[in-house]
DNA sequence: CGAAACGTTGACCGTTTTCAATTACAGTGG
DNA sequence: CCACTGTAATTGAAAACGGTCAACGTTTCG
């Protein structure tokens, strides 16, 4: 979904950026610590974490290699979720003053960096899309069809169900229902790491 | 949710703003339209609706007087949903080729812009962790903090309810009775035009 | 090799949807 | 001024669906 080939961060001196490492588990911030910086995937995932006040959190965003996130910290004093690595990644870390003196003195990269703000906005507005879908079925069947490349249309697992279970608003064991039922009708054939779309469903 | 006293489009010379009134169910643009313009609300409701292939289609945005939408067509050919007047309403029309240019060259403007997306994108992942509550209770009622002003926490209503139930994900139904069962547990208190919440809810 | 996570399936339960019927209310035109 | 119409609000009953709990085989990885 983030095709960039020649993202704003990359227009950067070379000089801002900086790359942490991360392990699997680890947090790069916290819900309310202090917004100092923006990020951009190099490796792994990074899982960003809403919490709710009943105790209850969200996954409002999964990071992959080439997409940024946190970037609304940019006009925020604090984070508004929690970072924790998913597998162990590394991430460019863009501090915020930098960035911001850089994005005023080039309105170029300013324009490339609303770009992806707003292809972010399509993006969640798609996500929200699909959880007006309420069969379970149905709504696989559209994630699944957001997610093909190629023909056959196939989508290439790089994740297991169990994480995108709860992404797509689902649990695991509905997901595991759901996609023998869609087989068992012949309108997907899985394969160990792909799930291939049938014509006319 | 969108107070910006000093708007980026307030910025623009008023002679690129053109007003355009609307009648109620007017569509604006539809899906696959070219993107020419993108749009602010001076009065009344848009609807954006996005169409899935399944022939179903989807709230995507409920412009109120203030915000804008379809800010992405700045940077796509097309529009990607429907713009339809929910209400009378007027809009005013930002041809997307003069506000590229003006952009281009106010760079505190291009700022205001991405401020004004970036504040989309966390309103928009607000909306998507509303519905990872299962709840119909509890959803309602988080909805209801979202949108609380003053004191005692008052939520002023302007739409009925079967206008917010789709958007919350909810049925018509389900949202009359979690308010019948919220407000017998003594943790809302209905008006006609408001409502208010309990506190230690 | 062992532990942890993933994948899978069954049974049951609770909630929401769905369908249906009724009341209330605002706007319309005769 | 009042039927008439459409929408909103409300409630009931039943059905459908996904969640939850549980058990178990499989894979992965340290």
């Amino acid at each position: 979904m983030n095709l960039d080939s020649l993202h704003w961060i990359e227009l950067l001196q070379t000089g801002d950026q900086l790359s942490r490492p991360l392990d699997k588990g680890e947090a790069l911030f916290r819900q309310g610590d202090p917004a100092t910086c923006i990020y951009r995937v190099t490796r792994g995932r990074i899982r960003l974490l809403r919490h709710l006040k009943e105790g209850t959190s969200v996954v409002v965003q999964l990071a992959r290699p080439g997409e940024t996130f946190a970037e609304a910290a940019l006009f925020s004093d604090r984070y508004h979720c929690e970072a924790i690595a998913d597998t162990p990644s590394a991430v460019t870390v863009l501090p915020k003053t930098g960035l911001l003196t850089a994005l005023s003195a080039d309105q170029g990269l300013c324009m490339d960096f609303a770009q992806g703000l707003a292809e972010q906005v399509r993006d969640l507005r798609t996500r929200l899309e699909l959880r007006n879908i309420r069969s379970a079925s149905e709504r696989i069947l559209t994630w699944l069809r957001l997610q093909t490349t190629g023909v056959p249309p196939t989508v290439w697992l790089d994740r297991p169900w169990t994480q995108v279970a709860p992404e797509i608003g689902l649990t695991a064991e509905a997901v595991y229902r759901s996609l023998a039922a869609l087989e068992q009708q012949g309108r997907i054939v899985r394969h160990p790491d792909r799930v291939e779309l049938c014509p006319g469903t």
